[in-house]
DNA sequence: TGGCTATTTTGCTATAATGCCAAATAGTAA
DNA sequence: TTACTATTTGGCATTATAGCAAAATAGCCA
């Protein structure tokens, strides 16, 4: 594959790949209703405090969110709002793919 | 967080996770422009076809793309159809990433 | 300043992903 | 059957990711 191509799919992998956790979706999500303190989503999740923090990174540095600091409060924000369409997409695509398999194991139920 | 939805995006996180690759990407896309089998794609990509194959398989167990065979063949096409819209949008949120990292660039020149 | 709170960073361990090679499987054709 | 080709699978080393706990940082207030 072209060098130059490689490092453009290496881009899109990268945004991708920072989507790609439970709670860096849900944060995402929750998000998606308007700006959150650390300890506001930490509540929500239940995780150590720690582990949001990095996964806040994580997303920070992808450009999907941003900071905004107020006294000892860090609150983030969605950056990238495409990414609600981008994960009803998602969601659609799953609903898809579990009605097909759906039908059939309906169909191997059916045959037996 | 809620067993139900952290298994929600458990979900999610898998089809993304198994995009969440260069080589992934690149025959996502090219199976947009129709079929292609193994050898076809092994000769663009240029990798190990066991490291292709590997590919197709995080993609096939994913449900983003299907297998059909045809002789030795083994040919390859998109399931999810909905996955270029989604890359397409990808691409915007990297252009408006570029784009205004550029502008912060631009500035923090200017005020030197 | 010192103490308190929110957040990030570091160190560590466990687990998962990547990619190559070699071996196995499957289909074709002599 | 044997030989050949396309593809998948298993084994292994390397690297990346996840998450906890402890330590570091930063802002606030007395």
């Amino acid at each position: 594959m072209e060098k130059r191509l490689k490092d453009k799919y290496q881009l899109h992998a990268q945004i991708l790949k920072a989507l790609s956790h439970p709670t860096r979706l849900f944060i995402v999500n929750e998000l998606e209703n308007g700006e959150r303190c650390v300890c506001e989503l930490q509540a929500m999740i239940e995780d150590d405090v720690s582990t949001i923090s990095k996964h806040l990174s994580i997303l920070k540095q992808a450009g999907i969110i941003e900071d905004r600091k107020e006294g000892l409060n860090v609150y983030y924000h969605l950056k990238l709002t495409c990414i609600p369409t981008f994960l009803f997409c998602i969601e659609n695509m799953m609903m898809e793919k579990t009605k097909q398999q759906y039908k059939l194991l309906k169909e191997s139920v059916k045959t037996k």
